[in-house]
RNA sequence: GCCGGAGUAGCUCAGUGGCAGAGCACUUCAAUGGUAAUGAAGAGGUCGUGAGUUCAAUUCUCACCUCCGGCUCCA
């Protein structure tokens, strides 16, 4: 028996407790998901996670009955009695053509199955329900809210125990709790949600990782630019955010209102697109300049729905690593080609080869041609194949303005956040009324791409120090080095050992102050400091350096020798 | 925004309708240390904010703010 089919059937199994506890509950859905099941209720009370207890008692007594699963193919009608008392299966049952039920003790499911044929196949001790939330009827904002209760289910209680522990380690790793434990960023609540304040070292970090792409974007052929935080509010009407991105967008600045020698209200930027445009339309393009890149790490504002805020990952304020690119329709292809081998090299610098690749296709609605959508579509499909990439189609998912191909990286507990966007956006150069000229002398519209590799700043970190749970190679650590000095009378010698490596352009600190040397170590251990350098009267003598790094004693070697290794590593970004 | 939960010292958290608590961190003193916590003393609080109930509210009630777990949305 699969595990998927037990999760399925604790699922059903958890309907069947909280209907016996809660008379009178409607029944929603109850899927099995990664790693256990949920099941959506409309409740006649309200419940909390106190609750669960309970109702984990009640499924643990059900289990242990041997309840049979029974499978019955029925009649559209047939169900439709069967479920009368059931408003939300009867609208399911709207859409089904073949219908089977399945019978549990007293329960009557709508339900294609597979289920296990009986309780017995369900280790009563192997499952734990996690958590209430609500949720959406069919996902949708417009529907009521249900209940749902998750679980989480495995083989084996040793097997649930198993994951519960993962998860409590995964804990953790969260970059909410590391950004603090490592003095890199927080938030204010009299700054505002999703407002991030960078600390000396966080800010160091974001410095470090936007110099290194500005500087790999500027090899493959972008020119850097730098644009305002605000623009009148017309700009963006003409590029239609006004029309399809108010809701995130914070108010607008009623300028005409307050001062009568102004004639215009102000925007904050929630994009930087219409920016570059204009920069791109100060003189007239030729086919020769094409294709034309404009990169920008541009910071922008977006009024997220409250609710949404979280950590570093979802944020009012962030910095994208954005660019434009502005190319023919013959240069697409072969862009995209770069772009996608650009990214994935630029994600692997930074330890990440693992990512989830969807393809987002045309939506209901949007703009532009069906042919030049189904153009787009195919190049963005050409290059990923031409790189081998493995991706998922998401039909209808795509943006008003263009299809585009979206890279998600895993948080520590396996949360995906869409990082890297590229986007083909037909909507722009239109709007803006976008030219250059051909070898024939013909006005041609370009095509323009908009991409962020790393996605922003912001969330980059943010899963980045996730991904190496705090523990950041050498070259992106914001210390590199802590030279320890043992005894007072070597402080001298602790303060030029480090004053040396900084000449190298060394990050590092010394610590000369009034504690034990175990105590250093461990404080270096838990701010996660690479190098850890014990200074004491046997290394004055040999004009060296013990080195620890990971925990583990190196021994004592030449100050020159370590500066050597130092630097190598950083230079090949161990 | 919606559903559920939470907010006590810089951090992690106890606690109570009647004087506000611990550990770590911080400051001072002593110790001059050899690879994950030296010892002692001290300081530190509008108990998220505002209103209400009460002789008395950090504790009970309501509203708001922020955070946490989801849903929807998204870089």
């Amino acid at each position: 028996m699969d595990l998927e089919t037990k999760r399925h059937s604790f699922a059903h199994i958890l309907a069947h407790a909280v209907q016996e506890l809660y008379p009178g509950t409607k029944l929603g859905i109850g899927p099995d998901v990664e790693n256990g099941f949920y099941y959506d209720f409309d409740l006649p009370e309200k419940i909390s996670e106190d609750d669960l207890p309970k109702i984990e008692k009640k499924m643990k007594d059900l289990i242990n009955q041997d309840l049979k699963f029974k499978r019955e193919e029925v009649s559209k009608e047939e169900a439709k009695k069967l479920l009368e008392d059931q408003p939300y299966k009867l609208e399911l049952l709207e859409d089904l053509d073949e219908v089977s039920i399945y019978k549990t003790g007293d329960l009557v499911e709508l339900c294609k199955g597979p289920h296990v044929d009986s309780t017995k196949q369900l280790d009563p001790d192997a499952f734990k329900l996690t958590k209430v939330a609500g949720a959406y009827w069919k996902g949708d904002e417009e529907n009521k809210m249900l209940t749902r209760i998750y679980g989480v289910a495995f083989d084996s209680e040793e097997k649930l125990e198993d994951y519960l522990e993962f998860k409590e380690e995964a804990k953790k790793r969260d970059h909410r709790r590391l950004g603090e434990k490592l003095d890199l960023f927080h938030v204010d609540e009299d700054v505002g949600p999703g407002l991030i304040l960078w600390h000396p070292k966080g800010a160091l970090l974001k410095k470090l990782i936007s110099d290194h792409v500005v500087e790999r974007y500027r090899k493959n052929g972008y020119d850097l630019v730098s644009t305002p935080h605000i623009a009148k509010f017309g700009l963006w009407e003409k590029s239609g955010h006004a029309d399809f991105y108010e809701d995130n967008m914070f108010p607008k600045m009623h300028m005409k209102e307050l001062d009568k020698e102004e004639k215009d209200d102000y925007q904050l930027k929630p994009m930087n697109c219409p920016f570059h445009v204009s920069i791109y339309q100060q003189d007239i393009k030729s086919y020769r300049d094409l294709p034309l890149r404009y990169t920008e790490l541009g910071t922008v504002y977006r009024y997220e729905k409250s609710g949404t805020l979280h950590g570093l990952t979802r944020v009012r304020g962030l910095t994208q690593d954005d660019a434009h690119v502005f190319c023919t329709k013959q240069q697409l292809s072969e862009e995209l080609v770069k772009l996608l081998d650009l990214t994935e090299s630029i994600l692997k610098d930074f330890g990440f080869e693992n990512y989830n690749i969807t393809l987002a296709t045309q939506p209901e609605k949007y703009i532009g041609s069906d042919e030049i959508w189904e153009k787009s579509q195919n190049a963005l499909k050409y290059a990923l194949d031409e790189l081998n990439f493995e991706y998922e189609e998401e039909p209808e998912e795509g943006a008003f303005y263009g299809p585009k191909i979206d890279m998600n990286l895993e948080d520590a507990i396996g949360r995906e956040w869409q990082c890297t966007t590229i986007q083909v956006d037909l909507n722009l150069p239109e709007r803006f009324d976008m030219t250059y000229v051909d070898e024939d002398g013909n006005e041609q519209k370009p095509i323009m791409i908009h991409r962020a590799l790393l996605g922003s700043l912001e969330r980059f970190i943010g899963i980045l120090i996730e991904h190496y749970a705090g523990n950041f190679p050498v070259w992106l650590a914001p210390e590199q080095v802590w030279v320890i000095s043992v005894g007072s009378r070597n402080r001298d010698y602790a303060s030029e050992v480090a004053e040396k490596l900084q000449q190298e352009g060394i990050r590092a600190e010394v610590r000369n102050d009034n504690k034990t040397v175990s105590k250093k170590i461990r404080q270096g251990e838990v701010q996660n400091i690479p190098y850890l350098l014990v200074v004491g009267d046997d290394e004055q003598e040999e004009d060296g350096v013990s080195v620890r790094k990971e925990s583990e004693d190196l021994g004592l070697m030449k100050t020159e020798e370590f500066i050597k290794k130092i630097k190598e590593e950083i230079k090949n970004k161990e």
